[in-house]
DNA sequence: AATGAATGAGAATTCATTCAT
DNA sequence: AATGAATGAATTCTCATTCAT
């Protein structure tokens, strides 16, 4: 049991020396051997719990997927319950010092930016692109229900919503000096703010628009 | 001087050709023998043109921002001159047939994914985006005085128009059956409808924004 | 005493295992984990009963040495004492099920195709020929004053003898449809009946030429 | 033109360079940078060359069997038409001083030793051997015939006498002190005097075997 | 005794770059 | 200018051996 415990605790920390790796080192600069060093290991122990760089890598953005599904969850159970709420803790969420962070982003654009030829890479960014869409398009129309709001098709604002998150991500990436969190998290409300001026229009901070949707 | 002519020919052939192959397989499986083979020429003549292959890869970006930006410009030429019609043309640029097709975006996301850690993709992605945030902010401010609206932060909404393009672009790349281009304009014009509900309010069409402005 | 019966017992059992590993993977991909797993135990045992892979490499080369001296012994005391009974008896041990099969022949092969640079491996197949040339020409010797041939030289005849055995058991592995085990026999004794008439020339059977001798 | 030929002399070179290498380390020890430096070339080159060691270690079986098909072919026709003197000529023929010498018999077995895993090999040594019973079973066939021989079967006397070579050749490669070139021989007529009494009975000699049948 | 995770030297292979032709 | 054979550094993966448990 603890053997078991210990063999998964090993492969963590080797992604996690690997998403490292990727950060300091860039997705096609990165070698088993940084790897190995960065986790304090050997390189033969990565071939021993990865069959394949390869294989290493796809565990690797497996566990960006789904540690960033965990943190959405989360983020989501702790606000409220309306759509405003749920849409502004999704924007909370996203720019998140823990998540929207120079690494991170980093890594995330190197995966995509690789995506295009690595159907398994692609399969994971699909599934995860997908299921934002639909609950976003879910929190969309019942918010554009619960405020009244007529000729708005949710499925295209939320589109459009998800969208501008990973376009400032980019932006984070390519200019960071110009592009923080906060002004990020800002530029979305004042989106929303056009769309949903009662729920998104007076102040762009995140607590006011859960609570004036509450 | 047809000898420069030819020398300028070859290098835009062997652009083009890296294009292709970094389209085809990859930005980190793109090998020199691919870009030469695709040229239709040998591996030794790419590093006559281009000192090393990351010389090739700069002014592979470099053709692409250059490229991009004419485009851009063209079309901004052929609109109508109001702030509306100058931001709808825009969108008409960033989903054009010629520039947002699955090769370009491919490409696009390619070079940014790997921006992090060359210094050289780095300035030339800065530039741009620099440069296209600092015309849209205009563009906005523009169209914000033209319409008399209020409370609206036009680097805000340059930001996050520029990023939104951006991430359907990466919608384009990871989800090209739910994304098409008209989708993806649709998109774009359902948030600038919120906000500038004159110019962008009742059809979704591009000419009758751009129209309307007129 | 019973631990050294066990230690002895666990190195057959791992002999046994680098037979089978051998006879199914091939001496050059033969991996002491694909010993260890044969034999039901781990890698750590194997290093812990041999010093090391080469150890035991010669160790399983001695045990069929051993093995094979042991089952020609036993049929050659199980057959008649003349000459012509012994060599008969010789071809049916060097022709018997449980030895010129194919997984023996393809594992001795596997052991003469790497002698020449492993000098305990030379020595141990060196041995086991000089000791049956010896005694084959004995045997022949005695055959040739038994039947009171002329002209004839036992130790050529020997040679030759032993010589065709091995090279049909080459044939056996190479060409196993068209070498079968009573071919092989066949043609050894249609040998022998050219030089030996009155002993091998009537019948090919092995008990008629060793009843007929005897 | 000549950039051709000197590709297939490099191929040539590269194949002669591993014959000496596995001749000299061992089949499973022969390294490309083995065969690169006694080629005087440089590592990369052997896999410009051959698509990897496999493809070289299977040209290099080919160039044996080919090597081996073409000498014998020659002798044979230097040879006496008569059935006797073909056989004579090819023992001669095996045992060369050109082919049944240590190198070439050591290469030889270490193909011996890998063939029953590649395919590739199994297939070309089964082609050989079958080519060579073939015709020696027709040899036979004529000598018998025309020696006016009773109650022989060619087909078993060919196998025993192809069998007896190569048996041979493993005496050399494991006693050569013992087992010379000319004790090889002479042992094989030994066997076939036997037999064929007018043609081999007299003298062991080549030339002597070909003239009394001629 | 026994296990199997960990090590690290060693090997094949790849590929940007060079350079003789 | 153009070619493509040749180079060799760099990288992944393998696996015998070790050693803490």
């Amino acid at each position: 049991m603890s053997r078991e415990l210990a063999k998964e605790a090993r492969r963590q920390q080797l992604i996690e020396a690997t998403i490292d790796g990727i950060a300091r080192k860039g997705f096609s600069d990165v070698k088993i051997a940084d790897v190995a060093e960065a986790a304090g290991l050997s390189v033969g122990i990565v071939n021993f719990y990865f069959k394949s760089k390869d294989a290493l890598l796809i565990a690797t953005l497996k566990h960006l997927v789904d540690d960033y599904e965990r943190h959405v969850k989360e983020t989501l159970a702790r606000a409220g319950k309306s759509a405003a709420a749920q849409i502004d803790a999704m924007i909370e969420a996203d720019f998140a010092r823990t998540h929207a962070n120079r690494k991170y982003v980093t890594v995330w654009y190197a995966f995509w930016g690789e995506t295009r030829w690595r159907p398994e890479f692609s399969k994971l960014c699909a599934d995860l692109s997908t299921s934002f869409q639909e609950s976003m398009t879910d929190a969309m129309r019942r918010l554009i229900e619960e405020g009244g709001y007529r000729d708005i098709d949710p499925a295209l604002i939320a589109r459009g919503f998800n969208a501008m998150i990973d376009g400032l991500w980019l932006d984070m990436l390519i200019n960071p000096k110009q592009t923080d969190r906060e002004t990020a998290k800002a530029s979305v409300r004042a989106f929303l703010a056009g769309l949903f001026p009662n729920e998104f229009g007076r102040r762009p901070a995140a607590n006011d628009a859960a609570g004036s949707a509450a």
